[in-house]
DNA sequence: ATCCCGAGGG
DNA sequence: CCCTCTGGAT
């Protein structure tokens, strides 16, 4: 954890938000999707819509034309638009701060829950599991398990609960930077001497 | 297990 | 062409 700290001192949420609804938001959108283009999209998104309100009320076939290049749009547009009524139906507007409410919302699982959690609100609930994170502590030997929860778990017993957040974000830099899914860059690895992987599955 | 879905890299 | 990108619902 100390090569990480060191290799991403600056590791952060590279989404762009600037309160919570625009994470939530932003968030839903990045399923299976560069945080880049989310980032292209909700630049106009954001200017748009400004509140949970406008989400409840626009036409579906308008706001899936909105996200429309993030993938999975009519999915995504159902969940963002379902979020919306809810939170002006049963939470005043606002984006609730824990699990239990967030996970009820459309399109919110335990993944994008943490998100908001952890940045927005700045607790250490539990450690974001996403693909990158998936795939590191795979590769990492950090766990066998493969169900996205019980990687959670497993990471959450081998990291104190203060770090979660950040080290959510140390994976997932180093995954996007380094240890990519296809051509992990084994050579200039920072985790060179403790990944188990070098010298058995991947040469140099 | 399968579906949703566009965009970019190799 | 095939795989991957900060997943979640059925």
């Amino acid at each position: 954890m100390a090569s990480l700290a060191k290799a991403y001192p600056n590791a952060h949420c590279e989404l762009n938000y600037s309160n919570p609804l625009e994470l939530l938001v932003a968030t839903i959108l990045s399923a299976r999707c560069t945080d880049q283009r989310v980032n292209l999209v909700t630049a106009k998104l954001f200017k748009k819509y400004r509140s949970a309100a406008d989400y409840a009320r626009v036409p579906l076939p308008e706001l899936e034309q909105d996200i429309r290049t993030t993938g999975f749009y009519r999915n995504k547009a159902r969940s963002l638009k379902g979020c919306g009524q809810a939170l002006v139906e049963r939470h005043d507007g606002q984006v609730p701060n824990t699990m239990e409410a967030l996970t009820q919302l459309d399109g919110v699982g335990r993944k994008t829950a943490n998100v908001v959690l952890g940045n927005a609100f700045h607790l250490n609930y539990g450690v974001v599991v996403d693909t990158h994170v998936a795939r590191l502590a795979q590769r990492l030997g950090l766990t066998q398990e493969k169900d996205p929860e019980k990687i959670e778990q497993a990471l959450m017993a081998l990291v104190p609960q203060t770090q979660w957040t950040q080290f959510s974000h140390w994976l997932i830099w180093h995954g996007r930077r380094r240890c990519t899914a296809r051509k992990p860059d084994c050579r200039g690895c920072e985790l060179r001497a403790l990944c188990p992987r070098i010298g058995v599955t991947t040469p140099i």
